[in-house]
DNA sequence: GTCTATAATTCGATAGAC
DNA sequence: GTCTATCGAATTATAGAC
């Protein structure tokens, strides 16, 4: 990528990389043209390829940013708790006020892995791990504290954030719950899931 | 290139919507051309149109044949339990041995709303809530009888739902857990979810 | 019922002017 | 840094032969 010193540029390609996400998430990677981001933007196609090599490498960098910046935001939101219930209340917490601030990022990562070159799909993949990793570490904690009924750590991880990422397909603003309210529900919904149960007081 | 002339067409159709819908699941409905479908049946492209009016046409009666069937063998599967853990365990089960036996059609039918007409999608949309609707009563009668414990019935089955579609995105037969296993633990977590309790006995 | 051939667009990507 | 112009390939869908 050719890009040079410029504060125009640096414009540019934050408003192709704005117009692919909002397109993307619309209608898909395979059915939107470059010509149609490029009209988005207001340049014509041609200039698109100053900041991108291809297409494909503008999904997968979408993708890994959005993935990056997901765990980067984890990592200075979480909280100081050791209570593996109040662990999980903060991730469930962060997971959809994050989820809810970034629909379309959410959207395109979920629904375009299919599009991504296998080195790329790779590198996506280990981040969508070391994300799903760090639920996978609070539950097996909190079941192995007795605070949590899980049969399988995995599964319940996979589960939970099925469940909650799910809230990006029909969350709509203005809609009959607030986010507030709707983050409260899954609270409660998700803890229940894993039996959160009264932490024994240490002796 | 086989010769087909002459062959059956209810044979092709069945053929037709065979291989677009694993094509379509595989690449997603806009990467897949109609040229592709036409050689994974083994026609030219042109004989396509026999069978559907165009592309849309093909993807939306894929997505209602899905919706359709899922509602009927639900209406054929439902046991005629009362208690409404059973009817929810029932349920559960019902929708992940259904979810795991089409995997293709689920994915569709989960990943390519957004290519559909806004009349299709009207339709496909119905379908959806009338299948909605079955666990949402359920979570409806149990939590009027005591046997459940939730806030938000809409938001119950909303997440439930997400929650067990999300298991064809990442099952692969021959896996780590039997697909019995994956069903008891589903089970297991989504009763726990709803705080599913002992039906108080009647008075 | 299926074929061949093709019309009419649209696509991703590049070259070169400024 | 962006534009204009364009190449070659691919797309959906149709027309007419058999």
């Amino acid at each position: 990528m050719a890009r040079r010193t410029g504060s125009n540029g640096e414009q540019t390609a934050r408003d192709i990389r704005a117009a692919a996400t909002r397109l993307f998430a619309d209608h898909g990677y395979a059915a939107v043209s470059m010509r149609q981001i490029a009209q988005a933007v207001g340049v014509q196609a041609g200039a698109l390829y100053l900041y991108t090599a291809d297409k494909q490498s503008l999904l997968a960098d979408l993708m890994i940013a959005h993935l990056e910046d997901l765990l980067a935001n984890w990592d200075a939101a979480r909280g100081s708790a050791v209570d593996p219930r109040a662990r999980l209340e903060d991730f469930v917490r962060f997971h959809i006020r994050y989820h809810l601030a970034r629909v379309d990022e959410v959207f395109i990562a979920y629904m375009e892995l299919r599009n991504l070159s296998p080195e790329n799909f790779a590198r996506v993949e280990r981040l969508r791990r070391l994300y799903e990793a760090v639920l996978e570490e609070i539950l097996q904690d909190g079941a192995a504290m007795g605070a949590f009924r899980l049969t399988d750590a995995r599964i319940s991880t996979l589960g939970l954030i099925a469940m909650l990422t799910g809230i990006s397909t029909w969350y709509r603003a203005g809609g009959r719950l607030s986010p507030d309210r709707i983050e409260a529900i899954y609270v409660e919904m998700a803890l229940a899931s894993v039996g959160a149960q009264v932490v024994p007081v240490p002796s």
